[in-house]
DNA sequence: ATAATGAATATTGTATTCAAAATTCAAGTC
DNA sequence: GACTTGAATTTTGAATACAATATTCATTAT
């Protein structure tokens, strides 16, 4: 083993780690929204000091996922449904983005990884796979992001649909919405193929208004 | 005077305070890039505790403004001409959400104002001047912006927009391009009196990558 | 003279302490 | 009994103290 391939040995600090952990526990659910966050109670539990714990804080609040509130402190974000129809234009906007730019740099390789993470997909969707499906889902979104090779893009992406995310349980989707959305990837896909940047643009912006309707529509019973 | 007219005693924490301060400096130029943070001289100055002013660190990272190396402490973000690169097509993509929306929600005052302060803009690139021009550019941006009714559309542009802004003096505007701007802002006005939103955002789009065109050629010499 | 080593110093990360504000709660008033 | 009022408690904000890491610099060996 050469000295030049030696991984470093990871140290991260606490006020990292804490972001990492608060952000996974809110995103998933652990948290509830609305719920106070005492500063003893977190401090306790992961068995640090307040100092760490604030400046963990201050991230997750730039990050919108929890509410800081000055001498009052700081509570998980809710997550109101005019919230996601804030959210949902921007990601339509940074997804489109995403799309034209990721046709001007993408690989054949990455191409054809995204063809069989398709066909997977439509597998799942055939077995009715729900969790298999999101799963493919999400790496397809992913490619395409990370093909249009735009770390800043990909932060903000990252960022947003971490606020969103836990509304994923809010509306569950409708077996008719479900075919209508793998209809739509085939022609993602498609447009992929031809390197067709603003069809694939429009195709994910619609993509994302589509969703967008049918959770309000669910939402709306 | 009525109490519930009666504006709140502004109480501000030290951590925010130190947050926007900074923020200024950077953008402004009073801090260079690459500028190494020395957290005790910064506290010296500003006669402050490092705590809170860790804090307003971290937030400042989030933003884009300062880059946060464990250990190592804390610079001033350095400008290349890659990060105008990454940030330009989002913030394309945002101002063109941002007028799409702008033109669902925008009120008969707002289009006046707007109207004002295009012939504000004209008189001043007519009298060459630079400085008023930017400031009715720059407000006429923000209408729309605050038109779209996104609060956090307004956050991320405003996030993005601080990274970059202090690009605003790396390459001079040439007359031509001045022109075209001007032509360019003749069009918006027109897409948003019409309502027309879909004009619009593809305005606004274009609009920014022209400018980023003009920034690219500027700095190629 | 240059490079390597380790002690001295400085800087950052975390914990603790102190101060200020908000919340709780019991006593008193209507 | 419901509503104030203010003391006691809790919680947050900021400063200080301590620990860990990085940097500097003088010493030593080559």
């Amino acid at each position: 083993m050469s000295l030049n391939t030696v991984i470093p040995i990871p140290r991260r600090t606490l006020h990292d780690e804490l972001v990492d952990r608060l952000r996974h526990m809110i995103i998933e659910g652990e948290l509830a929204p609305g719920e106070k966050l005492s500063e003893k109670d977190i401090c306790a539990s992961f068995d640090v000091s307040r100092t760490p714990l604030r400046e963990a804080l201050k991230v997750l609040a730039k990050e919108g996922l929890i509410q800081l509130i000055p001498n009052r402190g700081a509570t998980v974000a809710k997550l109101t449904i005019s919230d996601l129809e804030e959210a949902f234009p921007i990601m339509g906007a940074l997804e489109a983005v995403s799309g034209e730019l990721a046709c001007a740099n993408i690989t054949d390789p990455e191409i054809s990884r995204m063809e069989r993470l398709h066909k997977d997909m439509v597998d799942c969707f055939k077995a009715r796979d729900m969790s298999g499906y999101f799963q493919r889902n999400e790496l397809i979104h992913k490619l395409i992001l990370d093909a249009a090779n735009n770390p800043t893009l990909v932060e903000m992406q990252r960022s947003l649909s971490g606020r969103i995310r836990r509304a994923r349980y809010m509306a569950n989707m409708s077996d008719e919405r479900w075919a209508q959305a793998v209809a739509e990837h085939e022609e993602i896909l498609k447009a992929t193929k031809e390197r067709n940047g603003p069809l694939l643009g429009s195709l994910l912006k619609a993509h994302l208004a589509n969703k967008l309707a049918s959770v309000r529509a669910a939402l709306a019973e």
